[in-house]
RNA sequence: ACCCCGGUAGCUCAGUUGGAUAGAGCAUCGGAUUUCUAAUCCGGCGGUCGCAGGUUCGAAUCCUGCCCGGGGUGCCA
């Protein structure tokens, strides 16, 4: 009577399922493996249901009815299952048994893994996220690179991936040669001593809208990149202090998201392999020249060309990330590298994986984009100014949840309010990102970005603080109490529900970390938090009959645990009182 | 012109990869606190799932065409 470690339930119902229909079907040609089992979308049809005969009935010219009806006939019951329904057209209806579901809670309750199964144990996977720009301000069109790439590391990590985390920020791109002119002809001194990124942010700026009228200043910016490329010293040390004063800005914002990486190895760490990577694409008669410049052509796989080096001399983003690909696989023999960026890079992806497979590069490569943060009426743009820096948006979250803090409890000491609000701010901020479809379209607005009740971060952690006081009360109240003694029965129908999903958290989190998708985590934990509140409202439990109490206050530590877990995947804190 | 994505309630979004009567939050209307934290709970209102065909037992989900929006398409990243 256990759930198995290496399997999630719908795995193995799915399992039992399929042995159902083989024996039940011994002299039918049918491909049994496409049988499986999955959650019902209403309790009042059980905890799982099968709807492979409805698929099957045209192959085996029967009616489906009377083929769920024959494997139900039959069934020799698995050991979690109470009994098995026959419904509608030909649902295979599955109840659990109360029972079973309160060992296997305990069971889970247990364990550190919480049951989930470690897949990725001996598997090292490298994960390339946030990777912001030198000598640009972060703005909130930052913040989701950062925040998905963090609970995707997070979730690998928890499966027992090795991780390799890498901020592969843009300290080496033709922005140089804009800023490095920026910085001779447009710089304000007094500015750059009291605000350096702002005023860099500027130059850039500058620089780039005389180049976009002005040719030949675009043609000396080309120029001092090269320069820089090539390693003139004046160029060198320029860089540096772009670099420094850059990363010392990221560095702060990190450490308020709580986001930590292995190795923060920029483009400029892979400079001196461009060229060489240029002569193995043309030793290999991949590259050839084209219009004076060095390209890819990606015919076969329908691509357009990509360039590998300009005509200028320079190389560009695709060499360097080809390079980074060649010296990650070197360094550390990952079995896949996972980029998370935005939209705009779906091509200079497509063509990156396709040289490298053109190049026998064995390491499967993945890259996971996001819709772009768009603004309710503009499209989000640095050169229209419309922008918000990531640091307001966390500066504005924690003051909106210091005041509801305040309010809500004015007795708790400064310090721990602030510290509540800061992570109820920063949690707020997560949530909003991490919650929605990637893929979408995000439109930002500051309600949305920072929504404090209904479907929100902060919802997740009252639910786990009240937990959290539930438990203190009832330490407080029976100290001499044997809790483990008693066991977790399920009387309620809502104690049912939150059992049934408790039990779900392990194929969760497996589905969404094999597809990449934290806002499966996200939406999980919401429906879990959501049967929680309802069942604290309704069910009392300090107050219950001795015995029920202890069963409801442990139900009570599971959900914290799945809780506590859960958003600690998505990187969100989990405060006993807020 | 071509490629990728999106279009679901007044607004912001989910939708377990084709399942049973399409769900949340916000907003709005009504109710719940001498009780375990009301950042909560219970209920009402709200829908031609962009449009039109098709595939099948069954479609928001798959295929085709069209409309609208976003992004991208050899010397930016």
């Amino acid at each position: 009577m256990s759930v198995p470690a290496t399997n999630v339930l719908s795995d193995v119902l799915s399992e039992w399922m399929k042995t159902m229909f083989e024996s039940t079907f011994t002299d039918v040609k049918y491909d049994f493996s496409q049988i499986t089992v999955v959650p019902t979308g209403d309790s009042q049809f059980g905890e799982f249901q099968c709807n492979n005969a409805m698929a099957m009935a045209k192959d085996l010219k029967k009616s489906p009815r009377q083929i769920a009806q024959s494997v139900v006939e039959g069934i020799d019951l698995h050991e979690s299952v109470e009994k098995v329904e026959v419904a509608g057209p030909g649902f295979i209806n599955i109840y659990l048994k109360t029972k079973w579901m309160s060992s296997a809670l305990t069971e889970m309750a247990g364990r550190d893994d919480l049951c989930v199964p470690r897949i990725g144990h001996g598997h090292t996977v490298v994960i390339d996220y946030s990777s912001p720009n030198v000598a640009k301000p972060m703005h909130i069109g930052h913040i989701r690179s950062t925040i998905i790439g963090n609970s995707i590391d997070r979730m690998h990590r928890f499966l027992g991936y090795k991780v390799i985390s890498d901020n592969h920020i843009g300290d080496w791109g033709t922005q140089f040669g804009i800023i490095i002119m920026g910085y001779r002809h447009l710089l304000d001194k007094v500015a750059l001593e009291s605000s350096p990124i702002e005023e860099l942010e500027r130059i850039y700026v500058a620089s780039y809208e005389k180049g976009k009228a002005d040719e030949e200043w675009m043609d000396k910016c080309r120029a001092e990149l090269v320069k820089l490329q090539a390693g003139d010293v004046e160029n060198m040390q320029l860089w540096r202090q772009f670099v420094e004063l850059s990363l010392g800005e990221f560095e702060r914002i990190y450490k308020r998201l709580g986001v930590s990486f292995d190795h923060v190895r920029g483009e400029s760490y892979y400079r001196d392999r461009l060229g060489d990577v240029v002569a193995e694409l043309k030793e290999r008669g991949l590259a050839t020249e084209s219009e004076g410049a060095i390209v890819v052509f990606l015919d076969d796989e329908k691509l357009p060309a990509c360039i590998v080096r300009k005509s200028d001399g320079g190389y560009n983003y695709a060499t360097s990330d080809l390079a980074t690909v060649e010296s990650r696989v070197a360094a550390y023999s990952p079995e896949k590298i996972i980029y998370v960026t935005d939209e705009r890079q779906q091509l200079h992806f497509r063509q990156i994986f396709a040289i490298c497979r053109k190049m026998g590069v064995r390491v499967e490569l993945h890259h996971v984009w996001f819709g772009l943060m768009r603004l309710p009426d503009a499209t989000f743009s640095t050169r229209e100014g419309n922008v918000i820096k990531l640091e307001k948006l966390l500066d504005e979250a924690e003051r909106r949840s210091l005041a509801i803090v305040k309010e809500s409890s004015p007795n708790m000491p400064e310090e721990q309010q602030k510290a509540v609000a800061r992570s109820v701010g920063i949690g707020a901020v997560k949530y909003a990102d991490l919650s929605q479809n990637p893929q979408s379209l995000v439109t930002f607005t500051w309600d949305k970005a920072l929504a404090l009740d209904g479907n929100s971060g902060p919802y997740l952690q009252y639910a786990y603080a009240r937990i959290a006081s539930v438990q203190d009360k009832y330490a407080e109240r029976f100290p001499n109490s044997n809790i483990k003694k008693y066991p977790i029965e399920l009387i309620e129908p809502v104690e049912r529900d939150l059992a049934v999903k408790l039990l779900q958290f392990p194929e969760t989190v497996l589905r969404a970390t094999l597809s990449y998708k934290p806002s499966s985590v996200a939406e999980y934990l919401y429906d879990l938090a959501k049967t929680y509140s309802t069942f604290y409202q309704n069910v009392p439990f300090l107050k219950a009959e001795p015995g029920v109490r202890e069963s409801r206050v442990r139900l009570c530590s599971v959900v914290a645990k799945v809780l506590r877990k859960g958003l600690e995947l998505l990187g969100i804190e989990t405060p006993d009182r807020i």
